[in-house]
DNA sequence: CGTCCTCTTGACGGCTTTCAATAAAAGTGG
DNA sequence: CCACTTTTATTGAAAGCCGTCAAGAGGACG
């Protein structure tokens, strides 16, 4: 079994959102026509580099990427860690270049969907374009929590939100998850990600390893005390309730 | 005239929207109709508090107003500035509990939108929905550059890259504006936007100045060098362009 | 089996915060 | 319009969190 995640139904992304609402078949089947074939990545390729020109968007089946932005003196922001069942390089449908670099943290298999297509699903399917809106708002939202996490908490305090946001994240496509997980990002990715350096990173590691919140052998996160992880990370799980019910019907 | 901007056309936010697509006469009464009648709040106003119940969003026609979270700590993180012609509190189309507090920086006027008659819009507009849906990726790309800001600049960067962000927004809707602009935030708020403190942004406010970068008097702020406070910054303008190309045809 | 990457640890330095005190400005009520 | 209060801006000194630099160990990979 693939460690990271894969494709169980016939497309991943119509089994995420499947998550949030229970689509009719021509709904799946409009989601499932606009993707294109798939494609395969292995670890550290780089998917899309910032300001490629862009016309494209992603659905992640398997595997874990990274967006990020470099700045002027060659540090790195991370801007999200992409699961499968993500949407990734949704800005293209607002600007014609990319504004973020994507790059595969694992191997990863890719569905590119083209921009233009995305129109139909507007016209066609009402619904599932109010989906969408509802799951860029509930993004914006996401983002907005690490801007106070980044604006706000600690070095320790980001650590411990990171991880309880990529958990929180994975139990959404498996539901059988628990504590323990495969967590692929080096420290200085996580420096990244966090607005911190490596090294810190590593020191904030240990720390919640001493303190008995988490866990590590290799690449595997275990975690052992999820309240009072949360409590130092000032986390928020809002993976739980999305809205959906002022969505418009479906279309028969 | 009312320094911080005010309603011209029939509705704020088809005047704002027309600056990236030009709306149909029935386009622009569909956004129109969704409007409830506009409510006015003193500067200092809370809005909407987080976790309340929230059915509704808020269409900016005149003011300013502030997104903010609290932290367990008591320490606040203030999400973005609302101008005239934004959308505010759209995140209630994800999440029945208001994510964040909305408070009137100046004295304001919203128009609320109820969030169950956007349906309408998806149904009947399918062009205005993608539209929506566009502006929702611009407004992640806009979030993710402020993480980058708050999480790979420094002190000075970061307020520099504040005040640059809201010129530019303030161009969108006034072409004439050009260095000098009221700008009502005190040091607290910018430090709450900045994750900064206030004490620390007197000192970055009086080294812009003392670069010859801004001015102040008062609430009024001149940026005097905007290609160098931009390098500070490491500022990205990006309301330049918009790609609304991809987008269906108006509704006939 | 050598090279490169990653993790780890210590010492030191700097950017930013905290604390404190004062001045200036704005708001309030008589 | 003037006292009075509260908020905001300003400045200095000291402390602290996190970054930088450096060096060594362990592991992955070819």
């Amino acid at each position: 079994m693939d460690l990271f995640g894969g494709r169980v139904s016939e497309s991943c992304l119509v089994e995420r959102l499947g998550h949030y609402l229970r689509l009719t078949s021509r709904e799946a089947a409009a989601f499932a026509s606009i993707e294109g074939p798939e494609r395969v990545y292995r670890r550290g390729a780089m998917i899309r580099r910032e300001h490629d020109r862009a016309q494209e968007l992603y659905v992640v089946n398997s595997g874990w990427l990274l967006s990020f932005v470099l700045l002027d003196d060659g540090s790195r922001q991370i801007l999200r860690l992409h699961l499968p069942g993500d949407m990734v390089g949704l800005s293209c449908a607002a600007f014609n270049e990319a504004t973020e670099s994507l790059v595969a943290l694992t191997d990863v298999k890719l569905s590119p969907v083209e921009k233009a297509s995305l129109n139909r699903l507007f016209v066609e399917h009402p619904r599932l374009g109010a989906l969408l809106f509802l799951i860029a708002q509930a993004e914006k939202v996401s983002l907005s929590d690490r801007l106070a996490s980044l604006g706000r908490t600690s070095a320790k305090a980001r650590v411990a939100a990171l991880i309880l946001d990529t958990v929180a994240r994975l139990r959404v496509m498996n539901a059988e998850l628990r504590d323990s997980f495969a967590f692929p990002l080096t420290q200085e990715e996580i420096g990244d990600a966090t607005g911190l350096t490596a090294v810190h990173v590593n020191r904030m590691m240990r720390a919640l390893v001493e303190e008995g919140l988490i866990a590590r052998q290799a690449n595997q996160l275990t975690i052992l005390n999820e309240d009072r992880l949360a409590e130092v990370a000032n986390y928020i799980n809002r993976y739980a309730a999305l809205d959906t019910d002022w969505l418009p019907p479906p279309t028969t």
